[in-house]
RNA sequence: CGGGGCGUAGCUUAGCUUGGUAGAGCGCGUGGUUUGGGACCACGAGGUCGGAGGUUCAAAUCCUCUCGCCCCGACCA
């Protein structure tokens, strides 16, 4: 008899083991795991304008996060603020042919001014304007109008100038953060005297975007250009970042562009060199959006979650008085804000630790769950138990929900930098481990579409990564892989160690392996 | 924009084939019992079944149109 009663409570304790926060899991549908996450962390929603999300506090929170780190990173690098116009007109958007034909296709164009009401008092839109306005898409034109201004002479240079704006672009499929009508970014523009200035440009945003990723985000990137077909219409190079999520699938973490002369023609920014001879200047552009905080979600979060890095968490720390016992009660939650206070007064990556006590009147589980959900990465509580002790009971995110850790009080104000500090590390290497296994160094097109392709077509499982392989550098070749795989150059490194090769479609000679995925 | 799927309470959904104007679980509110935990009991609020038209004595259910969402494709940060 009680041997049965024994058995029953293992299988009752196996089963909600099992149990996961997020229905479906990651393996079972990654997509639909991916938007679950995002409404039980209440990260943000879908709005009743088609394409657009409502980001809430908590999404708003990391993109806060993101903006005042990078933001700090431009500044230091001599990068200024300032803010352009969202509307910018038709023919001022026309005036790059390449960048015309890459965006046309998403433009949103205001038309018309004032609303009047029809015959069954109905709003119509009223005067037609005399040139219709494109809303921004990116910038460049409408930022060149300005800088042909404001440039002159070489002494005139460079501007370095960034904006922290919203842009639309009319995707045909929305997906939350991911691919929105209107997203929030930052873009930077800069005009230089010579092309090498412009060129170094472009390199040192993108090495200032992989430290950010990197270390704030704890996400690894491959770095490196984008393939002719790929890159920035207008752009004569782009620099990309390039991260593997929780599917395999490569996403864009962020680019920088060398522009050439392209949209220093198309706006007339001019001057005056050196020599007295009026020459183009040489511009750069390059941008973060609010992708990444969906980058964020498919790169760390788990089957009960989100799971952010301590360095972009809203809330690093979160305190939960156990208050059963009403006799208790206003004695743990004075330790609690003793404690939180204690918390504050130490630093953690240049800030003060964000610190939150939750007072809220709910359940000790839901409370405790949902903190699970929305990712914070330390998770503290406080009963009279551990008042007699003086100690804490610690939650790391990064590792199994159920455990936790007993802690003397002092200690854990003590240390609590320190094990913030780990958990961004243990999600940094558990991130480029994964990355690592799932990149592959191909040398034969069999081996490379076996490598894209699923064991089971009806419901394909998680399968791919990253390939390193040889190409020809055509366009053709690439076409064809697409067509074939839905597999892309996603990064062609920069790097310094150049490895020769044979193209491994043709033959032909290459100079160095690229980067192959699946993409976002 | 092409192919597929789906719209019933905040969420997940039953009912639809074989018409008779809605039921559940979770969540929510109140009261109580609990308390190192996604607790339990009782009572309660909440739905013009995506929208419009049609067939019918009668439509969530049948027909037509329409809107929206999701997945896959083309495109993109």
């Amino acid at each position: 008899m009680s041997h049965m009663r024994h058995i029953c409570r293992i299988t009752e304790m196996s089963h909600s083991t099992l149990k996961t926060a997020i229905t479906p899991r990651r393996d079972e549908d990654f997509p639909e795991w991916y938007q679950q996450v995002i409404r039980a962390a209440e990260l943000a929603e879908p709005s009743d304008v088609r394409g657009c999300m409502v980001i809430r506090p908590w999404g708003y929170g990391i993109w806060e996060n993101m903006q005042r780190q990078l933001d700090g990173m431009f500044r230091a690098t001599g990068h200024r603020n300032a803010y352009f116009p969202l509307f910018i007109p038709l023919s001022y958007f026309a005036r790059e042919a390449e960048h015309v034909e890459g965006f046309a296709k998403e433009c949103a164009v205001v038309t018309h001014t004032r609303l009047e009401a029809d015959a069954d008092g109905k709003l119509k839109p009223g005067s037609p304007l005399s040139e219709p306005l494109v809303v921004r898409p990116t910038s460049e034109t409408i930022i060149g109008a300005s800088y042909a201004k404001w440039v002159q002479s070489y002494r005139d240079l460079p501007i370095l100038i960034n904006q922290w704006a919203n842009v639309v672009r009319w995707e045909m499929r929305p997906r939350l953060f991911l691919r929105t009508t209107e997203f929030l970014w930052q873009e930077g523009h800069t005009v230089h005297e010579t092309e090498s200035e412009a060129r170094g440009e472009t390199r040192l945003i993108l090495d200032l975007y992989e430290r950010f990723v990197r270390d704030h985000l704890a996400i690894p990137v491959f770095t490196g250009a984008k393939s002719e077909s790929e890159k920035f219409p207008g752009a004569v190079e782009t620099l990309t970042l390039e991260a593997m999520v929780q599917d395999r699938k490569a996403i864009q973490a962020g680019t920088s562009h060398f522009l050439g002369q392209n949209f220093a023609r198309a706006s007339g920014i001019q001057f005056q060199n050196r020599e007295g001879k009026q020459e183009f200047g040489w511009t750069t552009s390059w941008g973060m959006t609010t992708r990444l905080v969906g980058t964020l979600v498919m790169m760390h979060g788990d089957d009960d979650g989100l799971v952010l890095p301590p360095r972009i968490a809203p809330t690093q720390i979160v305190i939960l008085p156990i208050t059963a016992k009403e006799e208790t009660r206003a004695a743990v939650l004075e330790a609690c804000d003793k404690l939180a206070m204690g918390l504050r007064d130490s630093r953690y990556a240049d800030f003060p630790v964000e610190v939150l006590v939750d007072r809220r009147d709910v359940g000790g589980g839901v409370k405790n769950w949902e903190w699970i959900k929305k990712g914070v990465p330390l998770r503290v509580e406080i009963g009279p138990r551990d008042l007699e002790k003086n100690a804490v009971e610690i939650s790391r995110r990064d590792q199994a929900v159920k455990s936790k850790e007993s802690m003397p009080m002092e200690e854990f104000v003590a240390r609590a930098p320190e094990i913030l500090r780990s958990v961004q590390d243990t999600l940094y290497a558990r991130a480029k481990k994964f990355r690592d296994e799932n990149t592959r160094v191909i040398d034969s097109k069999e081996d490379f579409y076996g490598f894209f392709t699923s064991k089971n077509p009806e419901k394909p499982e998680l399968h791919g990564g990253f390939a390193l392989a040889h190409w020809n550098g055509s366009r053709e070749i690439e076409e064809r892989i697409k067509n074939d795989l839905k597999v892309t150059i996603r990064v062609i490194p920069l790097d310094d160690s150049p490895e020769p090769g044979k193209c491994i479609f043709t033959g032909e000679p290459s100079q160095r392996r690229v980067v192959w995925a699946k993409s976002y």
